[in-house]
DNA sequence: ACGATATTGAGAATTGATTGCATCCTTACT
DNA sequence: AGTAAGGATGCAATCAATTCTCAATATCGT
């Protein structure tokens, strides 16, 4: 059996919990689960694992810059493939979905703004709130349903 | 007396909890405070509101705009005056300060990329980590100095 | 000043996340 | 393959931040 370079490379023991962890996150459609989210996944393929180990498993992840933590104003961190490069995110207030982006002149004016107050840049975080596209379309379509699904709606 | 006009205008009794947390944010040195914070000066100053009201105090006043609530990533919220118009973050991950800026150009890139995304932007946070100045300077007069201030420095 | 209604304080409860510890498993080394 | 050593896991206990419950209290329009 392989072990995955990920966990080769990070020196972290190839036990269940992190090859199905690791798994769940290069196979799931969605790209950015909680540790609720991969308790509950996990479960439904019948692989029992403590959300203890969970949380364990995703910080050691991040340390080892496998995932990516992220966590958007009063809501629960969530975690991310650290495959492509770096991005920022739009997160939509309906239905908590999260879409990515890149902007080299909002990265540009980003160090340039730092530069000027003799800020040393070592990472940033952007994130757009709003309505996403899908969820437009189908307010439209259907008046007055909500799907309340985060505490960014109360909040903004 | 006279009742603050954020007060009458956002439809809030003038209570003594109200009173002082509204006078603390438009008094205070430092512009941006946890709930502990507002609990803990004004404890200072013989003012013994309840841990629970300020919570409570400050979601009311976040909802009526007199407070603008922020939470950088893992970290407790904090909250600032709503006077000054909408800017940016940076986040010292020593000290734990944090600066305003403002940039229209990034502002406005963000309008494009969302709309370039079909997303309808209602708000967004941009938040640079770092070092500030101060801190920087400070390193250099005595190296191996650590605030060790918050739970930042270990994420990034 | 009065009463309807909003607000408070104290503590309990919740939520998301972390930790201690006994046991189990992976890996390096025979 | 066998084994020892240290890492990893599961469970329960814990923690920190925040929210809720509810009886007591304060505010404001009349």
């Amino acid at each position: 059996m392989e072990i995955p370079k990920e966990l080769r490379e990070s020196g972290l023991k190839a036990t269940l919990p992190r090859l199905k962890i690791l798994e769940l996150f290069q196979h799931s459609d969605v790209r950015h689960l909680s540790a609720e989210d991969v308790y509950r996944l996990l479960m439904q393929e019948q692989i029992d694992v403590g959300l203890a180990t969970i949380y364990r498993v995703l910080m050691q992840f991040a340390e080892a810059k496998i995932l990516l933590r992220c966590q958007f104003e009063g809501e629960r961190a969530v975690f991310e493939l650290n495959a492509s490069e770096h991005h920022d995110h739009m997160v939509c207030m309906d239905c908590g979905g999260v879409e990515e982006f890149i902007d080299r002149a909002i990265e540009e004016r980003q160090m340039l703004m730092a530069k000027q107050h003799g800020f040393k840049l070592r990472d940033h975080t952007l994130s757009l709130f709003g309505v996403c596209k899908a969820c437009t379309e189908r307010k439209l379509a259907e008046p007055s349903t909500q799907r309340a699904s985060s505490k960014l709606s109360k909040l903004r």
